[in-house]
DNA sequence: TAGTCTATAATTAGGCG
DNA sequence: CCGCCTAATTATAGACT
């Protein structure tokens, strides 16, 4: 534009704050999510370009909407986590929208089923790992509180397990005791469809 | 070179501008992948709380070592690709458990070295999933592990007292991190050599 | 639904412990 | 690898087009 409005011309007052939490307004809602979209797409490719890291990455927008970035490509990252002997699907390559600026594409049916074995799998093995260190870390506190178990009876590693999902649970638990004051608005993360 | 002011030296000189190109350097690369991989996560959960929206990530950082971020988590995500027809479709189940065979696309050694890679996977998306908050699948702990607590369902004030419990005992595994010989466990990273 | 613009909030490169 | 700190770079909420 040329000539910027004059009078109240107060253009902008700039970003403002925002709490984060579900945004009511759907209107709202949906500029935000394309914005901030565009922005964790570029990340990804930034993080990847970077870091040489393959990264992929599929949202639903609140609409149902899918969209996806990947690099190489969506699939082939998958296909990282899903070193199966059997190369029978070799065909799929295809099913994800494998690039930021697209919107309309479906069909990753494909490829899904075998990603959600995998997925399936590897959650299965994960589990009885930690559920491991979780039965040692209790009977550690034998008559006590588990958060009075005796660590010294950790092996480094499973320290460093500990350690680890030890932080991220007190970082959830922070994050949440920050927001939920507010009477009785606090909402669970997700609960659209 | 020019003198800087005497007396309080400068603590930072605060952030430069990088040009999104690989970084070369292995060490300064690996540290900008972590902060970056935080930042990426922390924004597909700002983007799932704002809108509502499901979002699914996957990062192999440069040394090959998978991280994954998904809200309500990674499985639903991608089940939502594949609505699950009523045929059978869960024929697969060979999983990837102890199936040696990778994607024999990188050769017998790199093989070898992702498969204990693969190994660590647990433990990363453990904490991914961990960080999401939104966390459902695992939300039903009756009867499972205090580790995986439902968060959300804890009131403010004993959120206050979970957190203090929590970084109680995380202070006290670091400390005894710290006497242990640093046999493997000063270097988490796990080398493939 | 997607660009533009502005002022400000958020992220993060580089260093240190 | 994690956390903290500082200062500069980015990402963006809000308002329009």
């Amino acid at each position: 534009m040329v000539a910027p409005p004059r009078g109240i011309g107060r253009k902008s007052q700039g970003r403002k704050r925002i709490e984060i939490t579900l945004i009511k307004d759907p209107a709202r809602r949906m500029v935000t999510f394309s914005k901030r979209k565009s922005g964790f797409f570029k990340k990804a490719l930034e993080l990847s370009l970077l870091c040489g890291a393959d990264v992929a990455a599929v949202v639903f927008s609140p609409t149902g909407r899918p969209f996806a970035f990947g690099d190489p490509s969506v699939n082939h990252v998958l296909r990282l986590c899903a070193p199966l002997p059997a190369g029978d699907e070799d065909g799929l390559g295809s099913g994800f929208p494998d690039d930021a600026t697209d919107g309309d594409e479906r069909g990753a049916v494909e490829a899904t089923a075998r990603r959600k074995e995998v997925a399936k799998a590897r959650v299965a093995e994960e589990e009885a790992r930690m559920s491991a260190v979780g039965e040692k870390v209790l009977r550690a506190a034998a008559g006590r509180f588990w958060w009075e178990a005796d660590v010294e009876a950790l092996g480094a590693e499973e320290l460093q397990e500990f350690a680890r999902a030890l932080r991220r649970l007190r970082d959830n638990v922070q994050r949440h005791a920050d927001k939920l004051p507010p009477a009785h608005a606090s909402q669970p993360t997700t609960q659209l469809h």
